[in-house]
RNA sequence: GGGCGGUUAGCUCAGUGGUAGAGCGCUUCGUUGACAUCGAAGAGGCCAGAAGUUCGAUCCUUCUACCGCCCACCA
């Protein structure tokens, strides 16, 4: 396993050494060490029967108890809502954001699992049937890049490993990594029904998937096209328009002249297959040239004959008004000549190099070859001047940044404006409500002005695409080294035990066209968002299983903004296209984690903090506070060593409250009905509105805010003025006032326990077992499946 | 080019139409029986700027300035 592997996660103290929050803590040691050394005997010592029964140390040790209190969760069955005691009626469902399984889980993935554990957990408690079902993504494209990297380290390469073997050591590579995954997933206390796990390349997932793509493409929303796609030079595949980005660049900007007119551009590797020229339709400059006419003019490598296209695509203040275009490698030109059915010419090959229409260019490089076709321009008196700092936005590869070199590729490509449009009516008619509200806006903004999604993807790594092709009657739609690379793995493909019987477009046996036999199926993958864009239906089982009837619409889908597009409004619309109902009724988008000083968090920076190094730490509880207090919807979360290590303040804060009851809590003195001063009920109504208000909180995904009232109240309510009030009354030798005294501690923390539980599942639950409360048998002595306070 | 969010204590952030809040940090003091991973006290803010609505604005409206982000096919 190599060093990036998430494996290095098992030695998290490293982590938390290594970082730079050790300044303040020196001050603070140094201060401790010049004091007065505290008397040893003093810890842990047995003052009376009370301690000694409690058998608390003065500290909170997480690491000691954690793993422990989770198998006794595990164990009790009440992850799975099938095994909940009676009580437990009306469902509760949230489908878990499946985390990609090529490698350890970062501080995101803790943030989405503390939130929703802590919506599952309060709704548990209140009696709701609740399904938190985990699951794990095989995330095509991003895995396929985790894994080439792998092989770069290892020296390898994949070309030249057979398809099937290279898929099945990546399968191999996803479970191991799933496995480290789900594992971090149970330290951080997510109380999933572990049961009813998925993955994304399950069998039955597989077959469903495929099942949507072929209904959409019966449905007539699934076409092939020889479309213009974002072609990336070192992926070697298309990518989504989502899966770029727009980035400035600077570049010179040169103008040339084209017979009578003069053209810009910062692309003249393109221009070599450039016979035509466009120009606006009612720009008076150009208006003795007619649409259609041709013109002869001398261009790079000699004379050609242009045609003159008239559209209104063209700004007539840019420039000169006049371009020429390259249909097959630029999305506008390409939309140019789709209009006007004029020829596309390929230019430039699949690596970024330059194909033989280029003439003594070909085989050059974009990059070698520009300086040199614009000094060959410049020496035959076209060049008629250069713009050196003109500034403008290209795309780019969203992993690797490269510059997206479009190109023409036979793809398939699903059709959004219907599926958007029930996607807005849905969210428009109040079915989905977005937390925090804002999004609606962007959501719509976004899906009013969809494109077509581009589903094929070059890659290995995911679903195929269920769809063959007739060599006889069609042969490969395109030819060249693809085409090779093409049949070259299908000779190897794995899957063939889904291959789907159903595709009607042609039957894999013998062509239904001409009944050749030569068939060969479809080498691409789909777009791995296609599968989880149906994660939430496709998991539960749909159509037929119990599941999908019980819990199906989910209650919420909580993830985080950064995937509103990819994800949420594509589950949205697939959601209602298959099962005609939404998939969730709130989404609530939490915000990205940053450091100190606002930086995104990143492996490069090598300022992301490993959620599993601190919780082994500080205490699991401690990382969820941190998580949760301060981190409101839709806003980014900023998280420190700092932070983290107040709340394990709080979590010990919390073990010495009740290690201060039990040490004075004797059966003798409780016995009996207590009898509360003013003071008491005053505590006591106090108390009352702490469950109001946390409750409410809870219910409106005020989270932060409910985190930070408990933390106040324990604190500064409860152990320093209540517990403190105490304390003379239970030294007191009237036993009714230390009976009162010690009831309502008793009282206080049992409740407090309740309402802290979803935040602080370990050291809550931990210090139940050792209150002095009425068990039930319902709840086999767990905290967790305790009644939520009134 | 469209759109969104932010601007409150040194830092990270809550918050409400009625003389400003928390955590951390800082200062001083205290503490041999729950907790030094502690307690008590304290310093620290024209709530970005301007105008408007209002008896009254940090909060509502408009504009401005910065900061951050998203979307976008001007060669």
């Amino acid at each position: 396993m190599s060093k990036e592997l998430p494996i290095s996660a098992h030695s998290p103290i490293k982590t938390a050494r290594t970082s730079v929050i050790a300044r303040s803590q020196t001050t603070k040691q140094s201060r401790r060490n010049t004091g007065l050394p505290r008397a040893p005997s003093q810890l842990g010592v047995a003052r009376n029967d009370g301690c000694e029964r409690l058998q608390l140390p003065s500290q909170y040790n997480p690491a000691e108890i954690e793993a422990d209190i989770y198998r006794k969760w595990d164990e009790s069955g009440f992850f799975n809502p099938d095994k909940l005691p009676a009580r437990h009626k009306k469902p509760f469902t949230i489908i878990m954001p499946p985390p990609n399984a090529n490698g350890a889980l970062h501080i995101g993935h803790a943030v989405f699992v503390t939130l929703q554990d802590i919506m599952i957990r309060f709704q548990r408690m209140r009696g709701r049937r609740t399904l938190w079902l985990p699951g794990a993504d095989h995330a095509g494209f991003e895995t396929q890049v985790v894994f080439d990297k792998k092989l770069e380290k290892e020296g390898r390469d994949r070309s030249g490993i057979p398809r099937d073997e290279l898929y099945r050591e990546m399968l191999e590579f996803s479970l191991e990594n799933k496995k480290i995954m789900e594992d971090q997933l149970r330290k951080l206390g997510a109380s999933c029904d572990w049961s009813r796990k998925k993955f994304t390349l399950d069998p039955d997932i597989i077959k469903k998937t495929q099942e949507t793509f072929v209904a959409l493409y019966d449905d007539g929303l699934v076409y092939r096209g020889e479309r213009i796609v974002n072609w990336c030079v070192k992926h070697q595949t298309a990518l989504a328009d989502l899966e770029t980005k727009r980035i400035e660049e600077k570049a010179p900007l040169y103008y040339f002249q084209y017979g009578p007119f003069v053209i810009a551009t910062a692309r003249p590797e393109t221009k070599f297959g450039d016979k035509y020229v466009v120009m606006h339709p009612r720009d008076r400059r150009y208006k003795e040239y007619k649409h259609g006419q041709h013109i002869e003019l001398e261009w790079i490598n000699g004379p050609i004959v242009a045609t003159v296209i008239k559209d209104e695509a063209i700004d007539m203040n840019f420039g000169t008004g006049v371009m020429t275009i390259t249909p097959w490698h630029d999305p506008v030109d390409f939309d140019i000549a789709e209009r006007h059915t004029l020829d596309k010419e390929q230019i430039i090959d699949r690596r970024g190099k330059l194909l033989p229409v280029a003439g003594e260019f070909a085989g050059a490089s974009i990059k070698d070859a520009r300086p040199l076709i614009v000094e060959k321009l410049k020496a035959k008196g076209l060049l008629i001047k250069t713009e050196e700092e003109y500034s403008h936005h290209i795309s780019v590869c969203y992993k690797c940044s490269r510059p997206i070199e479009p190109q023409i590729l036979p793809q398939w490509f699903l059709k959004m404006a219907p599926l958007a449009k029930k996607a807005i009516e849905a969210v428009e008619k109040g079915k989905i409500v977005f937390v925090p509200g804002r999004f609606k806006k962007i959501y719509f903004h976004w899906l009013r002005n969809i494109r077509d999604w581009n589903l094929s993807r070059q890659i290995l790594w995911g679903i195929r695409i269920p769809a063959y092709f007739c060599l006889d009657c069609e042969g490969f739609p395109d030819g060249g080294d693809y085409d090779q690379t093409r049949q070259r793995m299908e000779n190897t493909m794995m899957w063939r035990e889904h291959d789907p019987q159903w595709f009607t477009a042609l039957d894999p046996r013998s062509c239904p066209q001409c009944g050749s036999h030569k068939i060969v199926r479809d080498a691409d993958t789909l777009d791995t968002w296609f599968s989880s864009g149906q994660w939430p239906f496709l998991a539960l089982g749909y159509p037929d299983a119990k599941d999908y009837k019980t819990f199906y619409p989910t209650d919420v889908m909580e993830t985080g903004w950064d995937i509103l597009f990819f994800w949420v409004a594509r589950m949205i619309m697939l959601g209602l296209y298959r099962t005609g109902r939404v998939p969730f009724k709130t989404v609530y988008l939490n915000g990205l984690v940053r450091d100190k000083d606002r930086q995104k968090m990143s492996k490069s920076k090598g300022n992301v903090i490993d959620p599993l190094g601190v919780a082994a730490l500080y205490g699991t509880d401690a990382v969820r506070m941190a998580l949760t207090v301060g981190n409101l919807p839709g806003n980014d979360i900023i998280i420190s060593e700092d932070k983290i290590r107040g709340y394990r303040n709080f979590a010990t804060k919390l073990w010495n409250i009740q290690r201060f009851i039990l040490l004075n809590d004797d059966a003798k003195t409780v016995r009996g009905a207590p009898k509360f001063n003013a003071k008491d009920r005053k505590a006591q109504k106090e108390l009352k509105t702490l469950v109001k208000i946390v409750t409410k909180d809870l219910e409106a995904f005020r989270f932060h805010h409910a985190a930070e009232k408990l933390y106040h109240y324990a604190w500064h309510t409860f152990a320093d003025k209540i517990i403190e009030d105490a304390k003379p009354r239970i030294a007191s030798a009237d036993p009714d006032e230390r009976r009162a005294a010690l009831k309502l501690l008793i009282e206080i923390q049992t409740t407090l326990l309740k309402l802290l539980h979803p935040f602080m599942p370990f050291i809550t639950e931990t210090l139940w077992e050792k209150l002095p409360a009425s068990r039930s048998k319902a709840t086999k002595g767990l905290l967790m499946v305790e009644q939520w306070p009134e």
